[in-house]
RNA sequence: GAUUUGGUAGCUCAGCUGGAUAGAGCAACUGCCUUCUAAGCAGUAGGUCACAGGUUCGAAUCCUGUCCAGGUCACCA
């Protein structure tokens, strides 16, 4: 769209410079011609009309007879101020021809490195990392798209008090059995864990709540959490033992979490572990406290003063001398800059933690690195219940990522046994059309959503196959690829016959797949790209339905739609795998 | 209280740097499969864009205030 676009950009600024020489407008905006009325882009003229000082109407009229002497434009009319064009076969070539070229560049590339998913290693991935590793993988695939060389890496959670609870859980409770004698998937597996230690830890604490203390409280003063903070110590002391049971939990962990990865598609170049790191954040504590940009209270924790920020003061490091989640994440971060060397670092994690972020820039910035502004957290909103709720692990509505992905893939499975078409099919293809429906209709219900939003998501909306969902696109994808599995003729791209209004429009919004990318680019969220994606198939099942393809006469005229329905085929294509949206060979 | 994000059709969401009569999908109702995949297409109905001011040719969009909802403001992660 753009080369057209700035073709008549040029012309309309010469007309200017010619006609009223003291004005000269800043830039002409265009936009595509509302539906209700003819022609097919739109130029405003009342900020032009404000600057010559003339009635919107007749300079319109002026522009319009000026633009019908350059190719690009057959007709226009004006209707309130408004210039609205209709582009000419030339026109209408030219915005072919760009698109279809879908190289997208931009001029200021960038290394990026990307975390996301962030697992806690002491129970299973749960639907809020479904939609930070959503986000994330399509956010790199977008930049990748564009241009910067992208790094995604992940962060594993694996130490602190979590995983040992899920360990005084096991102690307890575990027998010595393992995920392989209770035939239960790893993550799973050391989950069941942490349960069972929340359970006997919320019963423990009765007693001192109803003495008047507070929940978190009361759990702190139970026997079972103190066996749970004892493992942290010995933990952190390098107990032997301690450290083989940590290293047998994660392990099983990661074999099961791995395989939900697997399944999803998700990948990351590194893996960086917080049990690693985590050291490393003390000693920056202390140069930062050496150095006077931090500072001591009277019980020996260490904190910064942000409060000239409009922030608190922000501790850094507890009297006892132990390290807190921001201590570690100071390290990682020293790490990552050393690793990589990048131009900007892009955290995705939710929007509870802005807080988080918003201090460790500034802490950085305190300590002048000047990576400080390269720091970029990729903030998005909570994935809610159906009644606007939090999804909650131990009630109701299943919490877990590989519940949530079963229960959509089993319905796409039925939806697809009871629209006949299984027929034909065998149960191999049956269950492969399931997988992919499945898992795309959940990718997208979740990415076409802003990603600074929060969701409300119900998981039976979110498979329903009619609508607005990642299904439609797939089905449309398959109706591309089946037409493109029956042509041997050739592609034909030149315009020599009138085009029909449904072929505009495929053109037009083709052309439109290079800026939009772009934009998803700069403010890295993929929801735009989705709805674009939709919005392309829409579009093409209105050609397809109104129009012949294949059954068409004209020989020219069938190799053009094979054309249009060649680069529609390309665009969702592309436009899926970067959302991560599997492709179905059939439907 | 401070700060931050939101409030658009019964529900879920679009609406880009201000532009035409505010758009999709779901749910409801009506049509279209002897013709390229009907998981599709066409249509009907559904709105005080939370509220009140302001800026201007023009405001869902920008500014101010109010109300409502979520997040955060820990020696949790």
């Amino acid at each position: 769209m753009e080369p057209l676009i700035s073709l008549l950009k040029q012309s309309l600024s010469s007309y200017f410079k010619d006609s009223f020489p003291d004005a000269e407008p800043s830039d002409f905006v265009f936009q595509s011609t509302n539906k209700d009325h003819t022609g097919h882009l739109t130029l405003m003229v009342f900020p032009l009309a404000k600057l010559v000082k003339l009635n919107p109407d007749s300079l319109a009229g002026q522009l319009g007879e000026h633009l019908m002497n350059t190719e690009w434009v057959d007709n226009y009319e004006v209707i309130k101020g408004f210039l609205n064009l209709h582009l000419s076969k030339p026109a209408f070539q030219l915005v072919l021809t760009d698109a279809s070229d879908l190289e997208v560049k931009i001029d200021n590339t960038q290394k990026i490195v990307l975390e996301y998913c962030g697992p806690n290693t002491n129970k299973p991935i749960h639907i809020g990392h479904l939609r930070n590793m959503f986000l994330g993988y399509s956010v790199a695939g977008i930049l990748k798209e564009v241009g910067h060389d992208v790094h995604k890496v992940n962060i594993f959670n694996d130490r602190g008090i979590a995983i040992c609870k899920s360990m005084v859980g096991y102690l307890e409770y575990g027998k010595n059995t393992t995920p392989e004698s209770e035939g239960m998937k790893g993550d799973f597996f050391v989950g069941k864990f942490y349960i069972l230690f929340s359970q006997e830890c919320s019963l423990q604490a009765k007693p001192f709540i109803e003495q008047g203390l507070k929940k978190e409280d009361a759990e702190a003063q139970t026997p079972i959490f103190q066996k749970a903070n004892d493992l942290l110590l010995k933990w952190e002391a390098g107990d032997q033992a301690t450290i083989d049971l940590w290293n047998r939990m994660n392990n099983w962990f990661y074999s099961g979490v791995r395989q939900t990865y697997a399944r999803l598609g998700i990948d990351s170049e590194k893996d960086y572990y917080e049990s690693r790191e985590y050291k490393k954040g003390k000693e920056i504590v202390e140069i930062g406290y050496q150095s006077g940009v931090f500072q001591k209270d009277e019980t020996g924790a260490i904190y910064i003063d942000l409060t000239d920020k409009g922030l608190d003061k922000k501790f850094l490091q507890r009297s006892n001398g132990t390290s807190l989640y921001i201590t570690q994440d100071m390290a990682l971060v020293k790490q990552r800059f050393d690793d990589y060397h990048m131009d900007k670092m892009i955290y995705v994690v939710g929007d509870e933690q802005n807080y988080h972020f918003k201090v460790l820039k500034y802490i950085m910035e305190a300590m002048n690195e000047n990576f400080s502004k390269d720091i970029y957290h990729l903030s998005y909103g909570m994935v809610l219940g159906k009644d606007g709720s939090k999804f909650k692990s131990r009630e109701g509505t299943p919490a877990d990522a590989d519940l949530i992905v079963e229960a959509v893939v089993e319905e796409a499975k039925a939806q697809t046994l009871e629209s006949g078409k299984a027929e034909t099919l065998t149960e191999n293809e049956i269950n492969e059309i399931a997988e992919s429906v499945g898992l795309g209709a959940l990718k997208f219900a979740l990415l076409k959503v802003t990603a600074t939003k929060n969701i409300v998501f119900d998981p039976k909306e979110a498979v329903d196959l009619n609508g607005d969902t990642g299904s439609f696109i797939q089905y449309t994808y398959v109706r591309t690829k089946a037409l493109l599995a029956k042509w041997e003729g050739k592609f034909e791209s030149d315009i020599n016959f009138n085009l029909h209004k449904e072929e505009e429009q495929l053109i037009l919004h083709l052309a439109g797949f290079k800026s939009n990318i772009k934009r998803c680019a700069e403010a890295l969220d993929p929801a735009e790209l989705a709805l674009f994606t939709l919005h392309l198939a829409k579009i093409y099942n209105r050609f397809y339905t109104q129009l012949p393809i294949l059954k068409e006469d004209n020989l020219d005229i069938r190799g053009f739609r094979m054309k249009l329905t060649k680069l529609t085929y390309d665009l969702l294509g592309k436009s899926l795998t970067i959302l991560g949206v599997p492709l179905p060979h059939k439907m």
